[in-house]
DNA sequence: GAAAACGCACAACCAAGGGTTGTGAGCTAA
DNA sequence: TTAGCTCACAACCCTTGGTTGTGCGTTTTC
């Protein structure tokens, strides 16, 4: 199927013929002509009635409409999300499964006006550089990993902390605990793929390694959350770290178990990161909202590494 | 842009590399390398990076994605709109305006899960064929007009009945009433324009011209309702009928007065015709929903066509 | 560190698609 | 009946999009 051949087709709808049709697109009838009989060749439908004073709409065709003018609309709003100038506004965070992902959803539903799109960045130099040179608007991150302070031009608020909480199998020595205190960690082997060296998710865990001598693996591709989580179930003596506000999207059954983490707790720190001069309407809009639901910030009782900016 | 590009482009994406959705897609790495290469300069942007061990999306290409992948479902979607065998549920409502189509919004919104394609056919003869065919599988219809009883493979039942009220513009003599009667409307001219002779609106008007001596004028072929009310607001000899459940949209300020009808209440009555036979699962969903939201029926202080059927 | 392997891009070529002009068939209206 | 209008078909041509062959650059291997 072709889209000029639905650009087609709704032209002929609204214009009533395929003669008139054919003037608004700036070509003949005749290729006018083609283009719905090879439309209606690859539906195997017949979409007008041809009759001598124009083309009316077939059943199958009025059935048809709605969805060629929605299929010109995505087209329509895929072109403009890589239009430079007034394109969608463009964030970046650190997981799909993140907080940060969570808090955007929650901006979708309240202002729904606001065309997005949300990417994941490599670590937070890359979401920095991709902020100054404007191919993204809005980054969540952790700052400021040391030995990379952020440059002059790039604001930043804290936003929130996520609290990280164990996950582990029905089988394992922790499943049945109400919550653990890091100490009890000690020994347990955590494991956590995919996480790159030198990003900020590494400076994370090498301080919260080094901080309360806990055993993190970090070894092994990542081959997605479903083969963690899958690997996470049936293997005792495993256990990761997941965000507390994830919720688990998992078959009932594998007796997965999430537990808390207290004594301290260890908080993954988010804060918005933007380009000062960042003139997108749709970043004003954010960061208003971001303001407007962020609770009070209790850092009573958690950790976080000490290079962690959290006002 | 071309959909074939798009699809190669989320082939890509899922292969990691050129080659590989090459294999996927049965053509050749070139052929894949000319269709991205040929929508990122339809685009404008770099969509890969590559790689020598494959290619990675770049930040215009992570904002492209999920509008790639929404760009192929609706596709999907509208392929299946008019694929014999298992296509969504094709309901025929009388006119956009019309309770039936409030019926349809209301089972929308309560089975989010059935596809839905609403049709509008000429009348109820057209919509009674297309039932027995197959094109369609359901039709909101008055029946039974006169000289064309509904055929054996055919059933029906009363849905409800839609009130008529008076719309008139401000400077219309009645503009001021808060009700009137059928007797009041004697001599007034009442424009119904776009009513087809033969049609089932046809003979209900006719009977309720009959019924109550109005003056009814159905000549003039049919803009659409903005050209309607445009007229109705600014003439202040005419008036014309307008379904009960209609909500209208209309820019405030132009004085369009909505007066309800009684002594008695002419409404229009609505069955759900279907084919006796039709197996389509939406069908029945349909059919339940209505029997749950239907209420009782009171037809005290309405008038309806001797030939309405109305249960 | 050289060689093999791997992955994508470019060039040349060819078939097919999609545009144009010219023309005819069919219906409508005068 | 005729003139007018609308769409379909035929012939033609250029552009598009596929293939094969090849080269360049990077990664991996011994």
């Amino acid at each position: 199927m072709d889209l000029d051949a639905v650009r087609t087709f709704v032209a002929v709808v609204d214009a009533g013929q395929f003669q008139d049709a054919a003037a608004d697109l700036s070509i003949t009838q005749q290729a006018v002509s083609k283009r719905i009989a090879g439309l209606e060749k690859a539906l195997a439908v017949r979409l007008f009635t041809r009759t001598a004073r124009g083309a009316r709409l077939t059943i199958d065709g009025q059935a048809f409409l709605p969805h060629a003018r929605e299929l010109l609309r995505v087209a329509e709003r895929a072109v403009a999300s890589v239009l430079p100038g007034s394109r969608p506004l463009r964030v970046d965070v650190i997981a799909s499964r993140s907080a940060a992902s969570g808090l955007m959803r929650g901006f979708h539903r309240a202002h729904p006006e606001v065309e997005l799109d949300v990417v994941m960045l490599f670590d937070v130099e890359t979401a920095v550089a991709a902020l100054r040179s404007g191919a993204i608007d809005a980054s969540f991150r952790a700052v400021a990993v040391p030995g990379r302070p952020l440059p002059e031009d790039i604001e930043s608020v804290w936003v929130l902390d996520e609290a990280l909480q164990l996950l582990t199998g029905p089988a394992h020595a922790l499943a049945g605990a109400r919550s653990v205190t890091v100490a009890q960690l000690t020994g347990h082997r955590i494991w956590m793929p995919g996480i790159v060296p030198g990003t900020e998710w590494a400076a994370y865990y090498d301080d919260l390694v080094a901080e309360f001598g806990l055993t993190i693996e970090a070894t092994g591709p990542n081959f997605g959350s479903d083969a963690l989580l899958d690997t996470i179930a049936d293997t005792p003596a495993l256990a990761t770290f997941m965000g507390g506000q994830t919720r688990l999207v998992w078959p009932a059954g594998h007796g997965l178990r999430r537990i808390p983490v207290t004594g301290p707790t260890p908080v993954y720190p988010h804060s918005l990161l933007w380009r000062r001069d960042n003139p997108h309407p749709g970043l004003a809009t954010l960061r208003a909202h971001l303001a407007a639901v962020a609770d009070g910030h209790d850092a009573a009782g958690t950790w976080a590494p000490g290079w962690a900016i959290r006002r």
